[in-house]
DNA sequence: CGTCTATTTGAATGTACTCAAAAGCGGTGG
DNA sequence: CCACCGCTTTTGAGTACATTCAAATAGACG
């Protein structure tokens, strides 16, 4: 994997919402930096600054946030081809709500949050894209979030393995059961009750 | 209420987040109406169309789903100053997954979904304005919802009275119950515990 | 005043949590 | 290659929180 790889993949990505000038492309082209990430390491860090948004070439990732009690909990998981970035509103301290943490050596193209105001401003195409797959974003969690509210744990597990599948081949199983916002022992005894139906 | 002092708002919550160029006033001056909407009527229905933003100017707003259950749950509510939308990627079909009703009669200043693609199209401004925007209700949703998974019904009303003071004189209590993933009895309950501990 | 809806109260049930401990599994060093 | 360590998953018993179903009370609106 390298940079020019990394930009073709990230132009491809945008190129599926909004058309793309050649010389918008120019201009991302040097403010994407290509990082190498091991496995367990941090883009951004709950409580600390927070200025790296990324797009994930290769590798999974979690975000998640660590609540006052000291659980964490995953707001979501990130695969080659989705975008990656923290936009609190922390109050007046701007540090970071959640941590991003890769489960697996990885491949990101990063920018720093300033840049990428500066590049939406110059760029019309890039505020239209990253609008769009924000309102994405929200519709997503929305129905997540009346999922949760509206069922038990069953139906959101049977809802997760459907719309990811394989996702339990990527994803251990303790955070599989942060993301359905219960605790790995309820999702244990889930699983065995559903194959004992079989 | 006329068409020229909801302008004069919109214009004002707008210029809250992004400069505004007088022709880009000009811009949308015609393109959005004023409306009034009755009390417990719509701008859009779960299921079918679902084409209208609206910006609220005065009265209170739900939006909500009807699961298959038959049982409703509120997404959000809105109050003057605030935007109203259905963003569903509803799979093929282009029908609204939300409703948003009245709950007293109600001023908008409304426009049609394509109506405002082609403005965004023509102001940048106001795309960046909606990306903005969008970012944050998709921050303040993801605390919401973070906070459901992580804690009891009891520190989600806490966190609502605290957030939106006033709101139990607003919306009726099962409205408030349908919000905070509760069922009405279970809100009674609670609000009776609550009190007695004083 | 009467009807319709919202709220309260009660008893029984279900779902997921807590605390505790055992079993499984993967990686590392001897 | 095996033994050990740390981490994940499983299992168990008891508990908390919110639901279900049912009925009574209170309030709002015409």
């Amino acid at each position: 994997m390298d940079h020019s790889a990394g930009i073709e993949l990230l132009f491809q990505n945008i190129s599926k919402r909004v058309p793309l000038e050649p010389q918008d492309k120019m201009h991302f082209k040097d403010l994407f930096k290509l990082q190498k990430f091991d496995k367990k390491s941090f883009l951004f860090n709950q409580g600390k600054s927070g200025e790296w948004n990324g797009f994930v070439l290769t590798g999974t990732w979690r975000v998640f946030h660590c609540d006052d009690k000291g659980s964490e909990h995953v707001l979501y998981f990130a695969f080659p081809d989705w975008w990656l970035g923290d936009m609190t509103i922390n109050g007046s301290e701007n540090t970071a709500f959640y941590s991003a943490q890769t489960l697996e050596d990885s491949y990101l193209m990063i920018i720093n949050k300033e840049q990428k105001e500066q590049l939406l401003m110059q760029v019309p195409a890039l505020e239209r894209f990253f609008r769009i797959i924000t309102e994405r974003h929200l519709a997503v969690l929305q129905k997540r979030f009346l999922l949760t509210i509206s069922t038990n744990a069953v139906e959101r597990y049977k809802e997760l393995i459907q719309r990811s599948p394989g996702i339990e081949q990527l994803v251990p199983q303790h955070q599989i059961a942060s993301y359905l916002g219960i605790l790995p022992e309820s999702l244990s005894r889930m699983k065995k009750q559903l194959n004992s139906k079989d």
